[in-house]
DNA sequence: AGCACGCCGACT
DNA sequence: GTCGGCGTGCTC
């Protein structure tokens, strides 16, 4: 037996600890780089750990070695592209790579176990029907041999086509021998756009649905590292799928909330996706009818070609959308939303009641004016703190005593709003006694499946009205809907975070667009406390680039993303004091380590100031562009990890979406 | 992140 | 006298 020339492996894990361990390997041969082993840890008997190297070298004395306990994979399950991908990750998203290696990698024991079958819909379009002009046009564009730009957007209208578009052009890049990545929000959509790539595809298509197991996962991403599927279907994670020969990259509705990731690593598929294009030399393509401003700024610079669909396929109309003053101080339906719902019963059809995320604090509001109270800084809502009797703006710190009255028109019909969904659905009880409601939302609701029964019963009209939150409104279809309500807009707009307007905007506009596509005599009422509110107007009126005008030009005037970019860190403890006197320490640092043109918001208390008995202060940096920011943050992080603080934790988010 | 070691309050 | 609270310290 020859002596192994590698006889260490180096090892990462999934916890927020940037250290390769090293691990001895006593058996001859190589090619354990990528594949998984079991080691004993510190106390923890067993860890998966990801082999990233291979090594001669033993590490520093005055450590014991431990020997590998078992290699996990009999082939390796991420290869050179992978583990540069997650090192890229790594990197920017300021994680550990062990951490960035478990967000890409399924954690299946091993390959081999069947996958859950997906259940079919039924309503599947078969054949491959005629592309419009547009369409023709917009295919071509993607799929030319020569592009002059590798980053496309199909803008258009809900039912213009983009998705046949999009298959169309996944089918040319499968033709060129090349892989495609189709991008899709979570849950709703993915079950109809699944099942359109696996009609169109076959065994060809990978789907990753939201019900497979680990194991089932590992196999799909076994099947996608050999080349047996080229067409991989899936939610964010699926940006990561090991596609060989990347040619394209598809992102449906680009403006979801869904692409960025709500735990370490806090990536965004776009960002990843963009990442990936360059790299590999692949194409990327987004679509949405509503865009985000990131994607909508790009576009109007030319970095981004735009694909414009303007004509519905399916001849429906654009519904009509009604915007109704609601007096705040009544009930949560004004009379013409009243009225809409017993017409549409009577008519035996059904009401979607949407409900802007959670009421979140409690925001001032003018009923003779209709002024709200904003910092004057960052010009986000000011959040009002009952027990203080202050208005609080949460980027800045900046705060004012509560006002009694109106301090534009001196009114005292001023109040603090706040409507959460259970006190909508009691309401809506109250004022439909003989009506059937039922609710659904991530957290009313115990298991997925009671959700899914919920819905189904529904749609099968076991229910007058559905009173749901945004992910009733992505992609669930309910042919007896007639009426959509948004009960109220200006909860969303109320948020305090700059980009509360667009997400209002958006979330208008795409019901709107749903109502119109599947319901010819479709209606949309829009209830506001503030019906003179641009934001709520253009909604209404479904005009995008009016929109962007306004919102473009307040986010460069305020210097706000995407004209900057910025990095968040928050800090917890157990004790305020040491959460504030770490955030103020933190904050020190940073406006020493700040390059020129950035600028530091905060520390101020987070929005939630205590979670779970941890006290949060959050600091955000600001600056003209990634590059030196980011240097700035790496610092800062290593500069707060070198000195551990105890009891104090600091958590990273680059580009964050939500500043709460 | 876990998980153990360690040093102070109310129980059989 | 012990069981157990969770503070802090380490993990090849």
């Amino acid at each position: 037996m020859r002596p192994n020339p590698a006889p260490y492996l180096e090892v990462v894990f999934d916890i927020p600890l940037n250290r390769v361990y090293t691990y001895a390997m006593d058996s001859n041969g190589a090619g354990r780089l990528g594949k998984r082993a079991r080691v004993s840890f510190g106390r923890r008997g067993d860890m998966l750990g990801y082999i990233i190297g291979e090594t001669a070298h033993a590490p520093p004395a005055g450590v014991a070695v431990k020997p590998v306990r078992r290699i996990v994979d009999e082939e390796p399950v991420f290869g050179e592209r992978e583990l540069d991908l997650a090192r890229w990750v790594a990197g920017y998203y300021l994680c550990a790579l062990g951490q960035a290696l478990a967000a890409m990698i399924p954690s299946g024991k091993r390959p081999g176990a069947s996958s859950f079958p997906v259940e079919i819909d039924g309503e599947i379009a078969g054949g491959t029907p005629e592309l419009s002009a547009e369409q023709e046009a917009a295919l071509e564009a993607v799929t030319a041999p020569q592009a002059g730009s590798r980053l496309f957007y199909l803008y258009g209208i809900t039912g213009s086509g983009k998705t046949e578009v999009f298959l169309r052009a996944a089918d040319r890049i499968l033709h060129e021998g090349k892989s495609v990545l189709y991008l899709v929000p979570e849950i709703a959509l993915t079950r109809q756009t699944a099942e359109a790539v696996k009609e169109r595809f076959g065994p060809t298509a990978s789907v990753i649905h939201s019900a497979l197991s680990p194991n089932a996962r590992l196999t799909e991403w076994a099947r996608i590292q050999r080349g047996e599927a080229r067409v991989v279907v899936g939610p964010r994670s699926a940006v990561f799928a090991p596609a060989r020969d990347l040619g394209l990259v598809i992102i449906d509705e680009e403006h979801d909330g869904s692409y960025k990731s709500g735990s370490t690593p806090r990536y965004h598929a776009r960002q990843v996706a963009m990442r990936r294009c360059a790299r590999e030399g692949a194409r990327l393509v987004m679509g949405s009818a509503t865009p985000s401003a990131e994607a909508w700024k790009l576009m109007g610079e030319g970095a981004i070609t735009r694909l414009t669909l303007t004509r519905r396929l399916s001849g429906g109309s654009v519904p009509e959308v009604r915007l109704v003053k609601l007096h705040g101080a009544d009930s949560c339906f004004t009379k013409e939303l009243r009225e809409e719902i017993r017409k549409t019963a009577l008519m035996g059809k059904q009401t979607i009641l949407f409900l802007n995320r959670r009421g979140f604090g409690s925001f001032f509001y003018c009923e003779k004016c209709d002024c709200t109270l904003t910092c004057r800084r960052c010009s986000v809502s000011l959040t009002y703190h009952k027990n203080r009797e202050r208005a609080v703006c949460h980027y800045c710190g900046y705060q004012i005593k509560a006002p009694k009255v109106c301090p534009k028109c001196g009114s005292v019909a001023v109040g603090y709003a706040n409507f959460g969904t259970e006190l909508i659905e009691e309401e809506a009880r109250e004022t439909f006694p003989d009506l059937r409601i039922c609710r659904a939302d991530t957290d009313s609701v115990a298991g997925k499946g009671s959700l899914e029964r919920t819905m189904d019963s529904f749609r099968a009209g076991g229910f007058d009205i559905l009173l749901g939150t945004q992910m009733v409104a992505k992609g669930l279809n309910f042919p007896g809907v007639r009426l959509v309500g948004v009960v109220l807009a200006d909860t969303g707009l109320c948020m305090p975070d700059f980009r509360a307007a667009e997400r209002v905007f958006s979330l208008i506009v795409q019901v709107a667009g749903r109502s119109g596509r599947y319901f010819p005599d479709g209606k949309v009422v829009v209830q506001t406390l503030r019906p003179k509110d641009p934001v709520i107007i253009s909604a209404c009126n479904l005009d995008v680039a009016g929109f962007f005008d306004a919102e473009l030009k307040a986010r460069k005037a305020l210097s706000f993303p995407p004209y900057t970019r910025l990095i968040k860190f928050t800090v917890r403890s157990k004790s305020a004091e040491q959460a504030e006197a770490a955030a103020d320490a933190l904050a020190d640092r940073a406006g020493a380590l700040l390059p020129a043109g950035a600028d530091m918001l905060g520390p101020s208390e987070c929005p939630i100031g205590v979670i779970a008995g941890n006290h949060r202060r959050q600091i955000l940096l600001r600056g003209p562009e990634m590059g030196a920011l980011h240097r700035a943050a790496t610092e800062l992080a290593r500069d707060h990890e070198s000195r551990k603080e105890n009891g104090v934790y600091l958590e990273v988010d680059v580009d964050p979406v939500s500043l709460l």
